[in-house]
RNA sequence: GGCCCUAUCGUCUAACGGUUAGGACGUCAGGUUUUCAUCCUGGAAAUCGGGGUUCGAUUCCCCGUAGGGUCACCA
């Protein structure tokens, strides 16, 4: 049998993700959040945040609120939250019916020291389950033997607490990690000890690290809310990692949420492992932030220019844009100089207003006679400028005046095109800019 | 090692027996009004190996090989 999304159509859909508060939500947690949040969306159905967080000794508040604010970033909001802790009663009611109907029992352990633990009374039947994207997959349970389900009466562990919660949330497509695998045998063997309906088995492949391992602290597992203070959008980093493991059909790349909620399906799921390419994250959120309003730039850009005068950054706002991939480039950028010129006169020597094929005195030639003529054209937009010196430059050689011009301008190697600086700094500031460097001409000369 | 999963360009992927094996990122080359960025055009780049099945296999089956996952009184 083959299980599609004709699974969601006639029952209410309800998901979980169920992350143990043991560590940072990385970009692997994060999509299986999301595949769940989309079937759930796609379907009208509901998306269950269940925090897992019964080992006392590794949980930690600091990792819980990584989580959720991972998640909050991304916008991916749970209809119901359960904290599988508070469950704990639920779990022993359970756990005491099982050794009551003879499906679990107390044995006595002498290796790992602390008495008796809870063992399940395992029949050793072959189980086969269909995955949702692998298909059949068959285990001979024996080699489990009667494994722990509880440290005690008191104690019940994960594989009890999560078919007692997914049983009573009523989870229909237990969405997750390949490596839950090798877990399901042990929970669908307990789920029909109680009774339990099997859920549907959701196997998604894992995110892998450069080397094609699972991703690991040590091994790009880095929190979500770091992309976020990188300054990625985050429904661009949404849309790439739908695209890690899954695909539309067609060629299409770039997808707000909302087209990805309805393009979604568990058909075309992929089975193999996806390594997590930072260069194509960049490119698709590059892509995102060229999809965006105006003024939503701005309000991203604006922090990175605290003080500045705001019509100026708003001024070069699109020339910002295209420069940066993230909206913390603009502050690697800036480091290095980048945006200083549109703010402050550069400093700079004389020798790099002359262009590589001509000298000194071309270079004065051409800035002073700038000068003159750029005192009556247009400084509206670059166009206007570009049409009011453009004869010039042709006349003289584009290199000969726009290379001293541009770097009068900039002081710098590289930078954006001088019409477009003009039209930016005004009239006033660039004669002034030009006289400058004339000046230094005029001294690097003497 | 046992069990389980997987296998198309460097990376993400399309092609559900018949295609010059397509697209994207990255990369390289050229162009777009001097540099940078953007943009455009073009190039290089893949079906793990061996057997079958079939008129015909990337596609179906088997065996290898490789990679991964998992083997707790963690989740």
């Amino acid at each position: 049998m083959k299980i599609n999304d004709s699974s969601a159509e006639h029952t209410k859909v309800i998901t979980r993700f169920a992350p143990s508060p043991t560590g940072v939500l990385h970009v692997g947690g994060a999509r299986t959040a999301l595949f769940s949040w989309l079937f759930a969306r796609k379907y009208g159905g509901e998306f269950v945040l269940r925090i897992e967080d019964t080992d006392t000794e590794r949980s930690t508040k600091e990792y819980e609120e990584d989580i959720l604010d991972g998640l909050t970033w991304l916008g991916l909001k749970h209809d119901i939250f359960v904290r599988q802790s508070e469950q704990m009663p639920r779990h022993k009611e359970v756990l005491r019916e099982m050794i009551e109907k003879g499906s679990a029992y107390e044995a006595e352990e002498n290796t790992a020291g602390t008495g008796k633990v809870i063992r399940f009374k395992n029949t050793g039947e072959t189980i086969t389950f269909t995955d949702a994207v692998r298909g059949d997959i068959t285990f001979d349970t024996t080699e489990l033997g009667d494994f722990v389900i509880a440290r005690d009466i008191e104690h019940p562990l994960y594989h009890l607490a999560v078919v007692v919660d997914d049983c009573d949330s009523g989870i229909t497509h237990v969405i997750r990690g390949e490596d839950g695998i090798s877990n399901t045998p042990r929970q669908i063997l307990i789920a029909r000890a109680i009774g339990a309906p099997e859920p549907i088995y959701v196997h998604i492949p894992l995110i892998l690290a450069p080397d094609k391992s699972k991703l690991s602290k040590r091994h790009g597992a880095v929190s979500l809310t770091a992309y976020r203070d990188m300054g990625y959008e985050p429904e661009a980093l949404i849309n790439f990692l739908a695209l890690l493991g899954w695909n539309p059909g067609d060629e299409r790349e770039i997808f707000s949420v909302e087209e990805l909620i309805a393009e979604f399906s568990l058909e075309r799921i992929q089975k193999g492992g996806a390594v997590f390419s930072t260069e194509k994250l960049d490119w698709v959120n590059k892509e995102h932030m060229k999809l965006m309003p105006k003024n939503d730039q701005y309000a991203r850009m604006a922090p990175y220019f605290e003080g500045r005068d705001e019509k100026r950054v708003r001024a070069i706002q699109s020339l910002v844009v295209e420069r940066i991939s993230k909206w913390s480039d603009i502050q690697t950028l800036g480091k290095e100089g980048e945006w200083e010129y549109f703010f402050t006169a550069p400093e700079y020597k004389a020798e790099g207003l002359i262009w590589k094929k001509g000298d000194t005195n071309e270079a004065l030639q051409h800035l002073d006679n700038l000068a003159k003529a750029m005192q009556s054209i247009d400084y509206a937009t670059p166009e206007t400028v570009k049409e009011g010196i453009w004869d010039y430059a042709e006349k003289e050689g584009r290199g000969n005046v726009l290379w001293p011009l541009r770097y009068a301008l900039s002081g710098r190697e590289k930078s954006t095109d001088p019409f477009t600086i003009c039209s930016i700094l005004g009239r006033d500031e660039t004669l002034a800019r030009i006289e400058t460097a004339a000046k230094k001409l005029r001294n690097h000369q003497g």
